[in-house]
DNA sequence: AATGAATGAGAGTTCATTCAT
DNA sequence: CATGAATGAACTCTCATTCAT
């Protein structure tokens, strides 16, 4: 669990120091609350814990995160907010038709999100939020505002370049997110509305959420993009 | 939070005027509880506030469940489990194509359960049933394999009557039952992932989903996988 | 568990009505108390499961002792307490020798008394009574005191009739208590002292223990009452 | 109330200055725990008012007993079970007759146990092992097994060596056990069931039980060891 | 007279957080 | 910097006692 070019780095007043084992404190700490966090929850996972895993005592954690709560936030700023300026300056570069920008948004979220722990603090804050209100704000300023930002400069450029017909953005968002959160559901609480094991593909399903959104978006000409295709573009009717 | 036609009523049906008020408890107990495990998660949940929003005090609470994970069971019964005997018997008894079977099938979740608070309960397990085991482990069986055996004998029964392809069971009903955890969600978890309101109509999005499946599923006549007609098949791909 | 004569029906206002069941109720509450308090102690008795196993409702306890202590004063006088009027009757009606009358009084207390429940309310009073002020001072005034002033009554004949030498009549009354106290206790606690069954014949060991204390007691002429006996007068050197 | 030679300090020998009072906690609490314990059984021993006793706070009585049972089997095997493997080795080393033997045993345990407050928790098993089934096994294990282990030993010295006759050894074992019990609880009883002070020296008494165990069990030749005394044996008859 | 539903103080236990070392 | 002993508020559950019916 590596933590390069951490948030955390930039406030932890800790590092002042070079020396190395001290500088790895905080990513490990951060590294073990993650796992925790994700396993049993915000409420359910207890400091000492955290600490133990990282390999330090109680108050060592105390000393560079001044609460749980403080030590959940930049949990999160570490895995999903501290993020969006990479993926962002990204996206500004990102060359070619939009829809294939969205594919490649929604693969790229999978590869570095939503296959990953991080997907668990999602989870969690659906669960938890309404428990923690200051934790579900921060949530939404750090993760949920920028995400939704990022979605709504790829569809104004889809429509902007006339790729895309006039929508609501917002509505757009949602059927893009809609997927995501449930493939974030799927896998870290298949083992309560699941029997069976791996009934899904998650990369598949994704890519197949993709098309419908791209197909339901699209400016179609007189006919079909491709013949046959256009009638059966599959729109999600409940999201609209 | 009023308690209609309550699993507890029909146990035991009317008595003398004196016992109203011991009658009603249990059922305002069941409400309360129901309430705010929904509102705030199972060990959020604190016995004397249930109590409280009861109307009665703490002891009274445990005069009528023996403990808090008790309670808990009694209003998975009282919200799902209890009543998978009385829509087996309304599944048993349907008559017309197994299609609209299923669809009927997921409007009646969506009327009774999806819509109502007790979907929160399905968005409780999944978040906190990893912390407590026997709550899972009781919740899997009288909710989740009731539930899927239902699904199973009304997938059995299109096969049988050749209006379904033959398919592997299992996952068909991991596709009826994705779309209906995807709404539990979102209803009680709208305020963490989504900044505006009411960005999804449920009834259609169900809808939606229930032909997709549907089309799935069928037999065509034409002559299936073939080009036009599979186009038209909306499949989930990742779902399989 | 037959209560005849009981102390009290004399206090007991709910007497009035001359009603069969009515008239049995204290009485069987006494002995569901006397029961459990024995078996159980006095604080890890729990006054529902007295009026359960009396056939009542915990309401109707409280109806007839107004409160836990009570009962078990109400307890104590009817096992214990109240007995000593009746037996100090028999005593001052008692013809024979000082030494015939002690015997008679271990006797009668072994049949009446340390055989029957009624001896764990010995051992219950030497466990809790620390906890329990009220009730330890209500025990020595009715049992303790009576009981000593009743062997102090024997003790004085035995001296005004010459039969024993003068003593320090205090600790005569311990000599012949310790045994009583002692097989009391192996009786209700043999479980934890004791690993085999039972390695203890009560009544013989209160015979003999009897007559170390006549022995030790009585007036000897020149020789011993009765040769080869004197010497082995088995004074209890510990015990003055 | 001071822990000296304590069984937990010698497990961990001296340490730096600076955990001297980490060091003592557990002795403290420990002699907290068994001073109340005494005082007012196991049950009516609030976990708080140990704490307390021993100058802290309820948590961190917690810190170092899981729970209010471990302490106690804790304040057991300080005070009792772990001075076993000492005591069975100095017995192990005794020189001399087998009588001499089973008088020092007897005075050792008077000094060691009867005359402490360790003497306490023997009373307090009596009373309250019934309600406590797991803490009556542990100190059957503990102490009980042990201690008749310890005194078979020497009754089976004594039948080896000639100087005791074949005898039923658990029997014996009882009558050396029986006094001992009497005496703890008329330490820890004495208000309830004595009026007056110290009416009993109970280092007198022991050593009166000893000769008559000694007396009992000896092995007599053909006439008694001393003439006058042996037809005095003084037999317990009711111990057999 | 009898019931049993209701109460609420109090017990054991947990855990985020502090701070002397 | 790092530790881990100490704290105390908070939580679940118990039970003697009350009182409307």
């Amino acid at each position: 669990m590596s933590t390069p070019r951490s948030f955390v780095d930039k406030i932890c007043p800790v590092r002042a120091k070079r020396e190395r084992r001290k500088e790895a404190r905080p990513g490990e700490l951060l590294a073990a609350a993650l796992d925790l966090f994700v396993e049993k929850g915000f409420a359910a996972t207890r400091s000492e814990e955290v600490a133990a895993r990282a390999g330090v005592s109680k108050g060592t954690l105390f000393l560079y995160f001044p609460s749980k709560e403080e030590l959940f936030k930049a949990v999160v700023i570490e895995n999903l907010g501290g993020r969006f300026t990479e993926w962002n300056a990204e996206f500004e570069a990102f060359e070619g038709t939009t829809a294939d920008m969205l594919r490649y948004c929604m693969n790229v979220w999978w590869e570095r999100v939503g296959k990953t722990q991080a997907s668990g603090l999602t989870k969690l804050m659906m669960s938890e939020g309404a428990n923690f209100p200051a934790l579900a704000e921060f949530y939404r300023e750090q993760v949920v505002r920028p995400g939704h930002d990022l979605l709504r400069r790829i569809f104004q450029r889809g429509i902007d370049s006339g790729e895309f017909a006039p929508m609501d953005v917002d509505h757009a968002i949602y059927s893009v997110v809609a997927p995501m959160v449930f493939l974030m559901l799927w896998k870290h609480s298949a083992m309560v509305c699941v029997d069976g094991a791996a009934a899904l593909d998650p990369e598949k399903y994704l890519a197949t959420q993709a098309e419908v959104v791209i197909n339901g978006l699209s400016v179609r000409s007189g006919r079909p993009t491709e013949p046959g295709v256009s009638s059966a573009a599959p729109k999600i009717e409940g999201l609209s």
